[in-house]
DNA sequence: CAATAATCGAGACGGTACGTCGCGTCTTGGG
DNA sequence: CCCAAGACGCGACGTACCGTCTCGATTATTG
């Protein structure tokens, strides 16, 4: 998954194996150093001296700091919960609620910090973790409003994408520009109001 | 406008004025490089060779990199357009085709990738920049919804934050993680989506 | 004289000057540090930290250890006596006491190490050392050996130059390879030598 | 001979012996990298990359780098050719000619200039090394001086020692600072001097 | 013949020093 | 007071070797 892992083929290298317990040590150190310090002051000399291990046991694995990062903040991804299947507007509701949530965590605000400021320049990074990570939980979400278009809880003929990126950036773009952590609310407030439609009746 | 203005008094300093030419070197370098190589790769020093300029007289005007970063940046926005007040349906669509276009613009990309992957460590640039730039253009569509409650466009007790940031997350939610550039019909199919809702009717 | 030394034009050049200041506490703490642990044990990190100096203040004025090593060793340098000039026996004997003393100080004794282990791979460094330091040397030795032909106490058709290195060599050889430091009579011994010669008369 | 070579015991250790071949290459290629780098440039881990060899290996028969050149120029070392007994002076023109040829070759150069230049640092190398190699050199020229003395070709109350680092010194001293590469007749001109004496008669 | 044991190549390990780059500050002579 | 130029102390960068270690594979001698 991580750029560090061994390639999946059942063929061992020569020579000593990468010590997994260094590996650890590494990510264990950048998460710490990124809650301390954040982004900005982290530095793979800092995350060496932590991890008590050498430099280049960290450039043997990644070639510079954004790859750690994302790699490391990778490990803390929670899923999205699975949805429960009853009604289709609960389980919208979950899924956002979950999301708020997991947006309020300042760790995955870095993360997304991340692969939005950094990201130009590592376009190879930009598409694994858009394919290992966004699109899964894209995935689960178009589901539940495919259901619903099926069995008659949303439009049949609903823009699936459309109401994606609406559900999606209605998070993004409040708790990035907000002024005020999200509030309890705002998850089913969001819900109701694409539910409804702001169209008059 | 930029931390760089002299302040508007009528008094003038002693000693020899600011050189204006100094200043439309620097930030002119400051747009070229932020082209060039992106927001990390660029450094003050660099931009101080490329405008012919002393190091000193960057820093006797912006206290740092992300200053500067913010002043070049603010000398591309594009506002948004003024709505032309006949249709609600018409000026949403108008003002969210405006930000599609605007995303797509590398330059414009670069500015919020900026803003939101150095942003967390500069609280007070984050701040500066959404008052002055972001509220503006979220006050536009506040006022946009606001009388379409009020002329019976749209439903008379819409969530009007709520409303808000489904429009502006649609946007950027859809530009960012897309795998492609946002499609000519997507304002459109999201404005309608938007006005009759999800819901089953 | 040094690699550092500022060139001898009356231009300045712009900038800020360098500072003395700093000069003088790398070539010190490069000798302290050379007499503490010897040319192996020394690194430029240590000479910086130890001038309390960045490390480019020292890369900007010697491109590496063994250029900086050459010219602190420099300073050290202790010319040849001036010959008195009464007899030339006195006078060849004088000279060789002072080769003999300073070669038993460790640190001459480095120098030599020095440009003999590293000058290969820096012909530039050894040229300008030759030229500088060991012919001046020289000629204050041929010098008397051509004041005696000259006054009859040394043979008329004396090779100037095979004595030269004679004489010099004979201390080079004995303090390098002697098994314990050079006795005191040394000097007194060798002069006799040569005085005389080894053939029978 | 080496520090690698197997104790001359007729016990065989158990398990796989130490290969030859492995042996053969290490020393290849540390005479090959000294030729092009020199000292400085040579390290165990380019010797074991270009003799195909882990740098284990090498560990396993040297405890480090100077171990290892030691016993790689010791491989060159070509003795003085034995006096042959006829006249002193051609004994010792064929002594100090046959030194000027092997100064005059780069590699024992090499070879000098690294036990003076690194010596210091390594005194029971160059313990060992002086026991090896150089006393049993100066002792063929110090039994030629003896002889001399005894047959009546020398002086009877000659000082063999400041002879003898007379003769030596005068190459080294030639060798090493000369300008130019030792001229052809310098070793005649040395002895002569040596046997007639600078003194006038 | 199998077990044992040292060696082989390869290469990862924790370190140290390297020489470079950029930071933000400072210090020149000259407008 | 500003300008350009550039040195300053600092700290992180990514690389190169150090000497040690751990792999699986090989190659002898011993039981």
């Amino acid at each position: 998954m991580g750029t560090a892992s061994t390639a999946a083929t059942g063929q061992r290298r020569p020579g000593r194996p990468r010590s997994e317990r260094a590996e650890r040590a590494i990510i264990e150190a950048t998460l710490a150093l990124l809650a301390e310090s954040g982004a900005a002051g982290l530095c793979i000399e800092k995350v060496a001296a932590r991890a008590g291990v050498g430099k280049a046991t960290i450039y043997r694995r990644w070639p510079g700091k954004e790859d750690l990062l994302l790699d490391a903040v990778a490990c803390l991804k929670a899923p999205l919960p699975e949805p429960r299947g009853l009604s289709v507007r609960d389980d919208l509701l979950a899924l956002l609620e979950a999301m708020c949530e997991q947006f309020a965590d300042p760790c995955h605000m870095r993360e997304f910090a991340l692969l939005l400021g950094e990201g130009a320049a590592y376009p190879r990074l930009m598409t694994r973790y858009t394919e290992t990570v966004i699109e899964p939980r894209r995935e689960v979400i178009r589901a539940v409003l495919r259901r619903g278009a099926v069995t008659g809880e949303l439009r049949e003929d609903i823009d699936v994408d459309a109401a994606l990126f609406m559900m999606i950036g209605s998070v993004l773009a409040r708790s990035r520009y907000g002024d005020a952590p999200v509030e309890p609310g705002y998850a089913r407030r969001v819900v109701d109001e694409m539910l409804s439609g702001i169209g008059a009746r």
